[in-house]
DNA sequence: GAGGCTATGCTTAGTCA
DNA sequence: CTGACTAAGCATAGCCT
């Protein structure tokens, strides 16, 4: 064989992709995988994860574990920092890390106001024009036990296909050629 | 040339890592693998992102869009300002002052982003109150305007990705023989 | 649009500094 | 912890269905 089936994952420049299709299937599956990495810290390093996410379209997505709220009132209630622990170089060296990490939070907490911020404009937005958005898969998933999970995988495929030929009548009433359904 | 330099990257059991070298290890370079693939989503697919994290000693970390370029210079500079200089006793009298006072503007940030999140979570309830109420699966889909069916279905494939990671978490467990999740 | 495939770019475990 | 390096595991752009 000479010439090869594709090409391959192609290098890709960091800018706004343009094309509309190729953004939103770029964001679809780069989302996917940061869910994955995710679940790999979670489960490899105990971490606790609340992540939150809008689009240009304002559409929201999110992730927590364990709920997003119990993370969210972690931050609320740090530990109390330590006073003072002077003994001995070891006890410096620690207070040097701390500082690492102190300001690298402070950094990030400026920016984490300021999309939180963002994020409360949105979703007064949301609000205002009664766009109920993402509640329910908010519910801790790993809580569940195997069986109800299998349930709600099924009730999800049911009602996912009834989502598609919905859309599918729709479409095709409406046609092509106004808004698309992503 | 008979022997290899290293062994490269091997596959890892997704299991908690119990070695606490390792876990610090991994935990730093994985956190830092997501904040460049949160960057390449705010670049390529303007998104908007609000990221919390915890250890299990409950040190946070935080990533937030807009007011993105100090937490993107943050990553790739860790500190800029101070070399990594040995002990100096005056330097360490100057960390301890600075410990103190980016405690106090962190407590200030603190108070800042709870209130936007008072507000936030009080118009996430007012949603969620609104579609909570009944049985989501039984929702008449045709009822629904093109928004709302469009926001549902996103919902559905957020919800999918995460059952799906859960059953897959739950089986590479099984697989290994031990513990449960977390 | 979602799902599957393939080739290739990207990420990272292991190791040392 | 941070940085660098290597090799191999993973993620994913471009196609196709």
């Amino acid at each position: 064989m000479a010439g090869k089936k594709t090409k391959g994952k192609q290098k890709i420049l960091m800018k706004k992709i343009e094309n509309m299709e190729d953004k939103l299937s770029t964001f679809s599956k780069r989302r996917s995988g940061i869910y994955k990495k995710f679940n790999d810290l979670i489960i490899t390093c105990n971490a606790e994860i609340g992540f939150l996410m809008f689009t240009e379209a304002d559409t929201p997505f999110s992730f927590g574990h364990p709920l997003i709220e119990t993370v969210c009132d972690k931050l609320r209630n740090p530990l109390p920092p330590r006073a003072k622990t002077d003994t001995d170089s070891l006890a410096d060296a620690r207070e040097k890390q701390r500082i690492d990490r102190l300001n690298e939070e402070y950094e990030n907490l400026l920016g984490e106001l300021e999309g939180e911020r963002e994020r409360r404009k949105a979703l007064e937005k949301l609000s205002e024009e009664k766009k109920i958005e993402e509640c329910w898969f908010k519910a801790p998933v790993e809580k569940l036990n195997g069986d109800e999970i299998q349930l709600m995988h099924d009730t999800f495929l049911e009602l996912h296909d009834a989502l598609c030929d919905e859309l599918f009548n729709r479409l095709s009433l409406n046609d092509e050629g106004t808004s698309s359904i992503q």
